[in-house]
DNA sequence: GATGAATGAGCGTTCATTCAT
DNA sequence: CATGAATGAACGCTCATTCAT
């Protein structure tokens, strides 16, 4: 009935699909398939393939990121917040298995490497609260003195793993281990 | 000269192919070139293109794990078990990057789960000293009381990220760095 | 203002782009976004797209005529009139660029076929001044004894051969070469 | 049962059905049932259906060539040679009605375009007999003093249209027909 | 055993045409 | 009347796999 209607039916139809087989398990007529479309009409929506793909990341991002800074306070002391982004960050991922997994797919790939370049760079806005964070933890020296991207890896890669064994099965999250895992991955950066 | 020699020479070129451009920027007919024999006969080898890649993988581990082990001993405290393995492991994967690429795209594929499913729940032997490490960890009240899936992922979860980072050039891992960030996962799982 | 006013803007645009691309590198959709219509306006008008192409073709045959025969005099003699003919013809041609590209990619093309089978036939009107320049001709013996299809290729195969070089950038042609052009013409017809 | 029987039916398909239909009434899949191979085998033998076109024309070029100098004498009068020749070639296209189409087909494309200018500007060898009997005429003071582009489209324009209307069935042409029709060939082009 | 030509299902994408608004 | 979103058949092309040699 809305405008965005087919829109949002193909962006859940390709969400889903790649989240579940990845990027070539996730052919355009079976996305248009699921989407309940012609397949021409994604075509309509995104340029391409590739550009479908870049946009829907993006969107997730846009969509994400405030559900993520929400409750986040920068007067707070330092720990608190990392505790709070990274739980908030954990209980995302495993509220939204789908979109998880889609961007895991995304980092895994080409689109992905050229991200991380940008936003290590930073050339890309977005991940500013994280990027903030750390560069305030290394210049008051609560956290390690390494390279910040060294301190996002001890903080985030923990992170996609737990995330992703919980989705898959092997373990079963609760707020007690998110809260655990998060104040380890703390161990990991502070000094 | 041995019977293997052309099996070697298909493997080889797979890996390097996979590692260079993925999975799908890597036909077999592509490999076949590459490692100088006929399309057909990577048939000989290997039932089909997912189980070659399988078996690459396998071969992977086995090649790997005494490297990794070499000068391991059991009878030293864990922390500095922990830090003999976890540093072998980020310096064989820098020290060989296409086998590093080719696992994690491995990794990042319905194969990697069906591996990590197999891994976890012991059916599949391989991983003994890691496992052994992180049990007599939790034991012995070193390490934090955790299910071992998240200990493993505290614990090589950056380690993969840093490998990844430091091979596709955002950062330059030296011994000194190494030492550091493999210290860090220790605090992340240290009690 | 016209009612016709879109149907020109459809004419015009559709006229350009298979100028500019052929057939195939004119879509409907492209087309209507030239003309500044909908993509479905252009139905009203042509039923559809072979329609379309032959009608302007029909159009276009019926606004040139005019201007070819425009100072034609049937009392002057054969020569006379066969050089006046043609030059104006070619000197249409190289003054329309455009028309000229959409009347050579028509010919060359099914429906230019059927269209020179109802021409030769004498179904269609439309050449009727040269065919009766040409009938004349046979009769009065002035012109070689040839089936009046051979004298038409004779008279007019090289006429649009040296309008395309023209356009295409080989030859440069001016009032003089033309004038020797379609004089040798006249060589190869008459007696 | 010789190597080049695939190869051979592919050529044969394609151009029948390039002849037939033109360029886009001959979808790759037709051209492979046509041929009785499957649609893949194409690509083993032509990089691409642009290629496969180029390379048609340049075999029928080749084929063709030494059919039409077939009893071409350099030491004749130039009126000889070009008699000789133009009969050469009107009756290679009418005893090759598909080759011819298909020739027509090409000349009427981006390729064509590509081809002239470069024999035009003597970048590709080939018509070297044509362009050498041209320059020997217009040195000679035989021929009219035109552009050479001119006289090519004098000397070849008619014969392109009157073995086109034969071959569609416009006109019945005999040797003497052929004759005559080359003849007034040699009257618009000589002095 | 080894080969590589052959296959054809499947891919991403285009576009003439329709029809609800 | 006019629109343009939607369609889906059809296109050019790729590649895992087979099999005659």
């Amino acid at each position: 009935m809305a405008k965005n209607d087919k829109r949002e039916d193909i962006v859940r139809a390709a969400l889903e699909l790649i989240a579940e087989n990845g990027f070539h398990g996730a052919p355009m007529a079976m996305i248009a398939e699921r989407a309940g479309v012609g397949a021409g009409t994604i075509y309509r929506y995104f340029e391409n393939k590739d550009v479908m793909i870049t946009e829907l990341f993006q969107e997730l991002e846009e969509r994400s990121y405030p559900l993520i800074k929400e409750g986040y306070d920068p007067e707070k002391p330092l720990r608190e917040r990392f505790l709070h982004l990274n739980t908030a960050l954990i209980n995302y991922f495993i509220k939204n298995p789908i979109e998880f997994r889609f961007i895991e797919q995304f980092f895994n790939s080409p689109y992905g490497v050229a991200h991380r370049r940008d936003t290590l760079l930073g050339t890309k806005e977005g991940c500013d609260v994280f990027k903030e964070l750390f560069e305030d933890g290394i210049t008051r020296q609560v956290m390690k003195d390494l390279p910040i991207v060294i301190l996002f890896d001890l903080a985030f890669g923990p992170i996609l793993a737990v995330a992703r064994d919980h989705i898959l099965g092997f373990i079963a999250l609760d707020d007690v281990l998110i809260a655990r895992t998060v104040e380890a991955c703390w161990d990991a950066i502070k000094r």
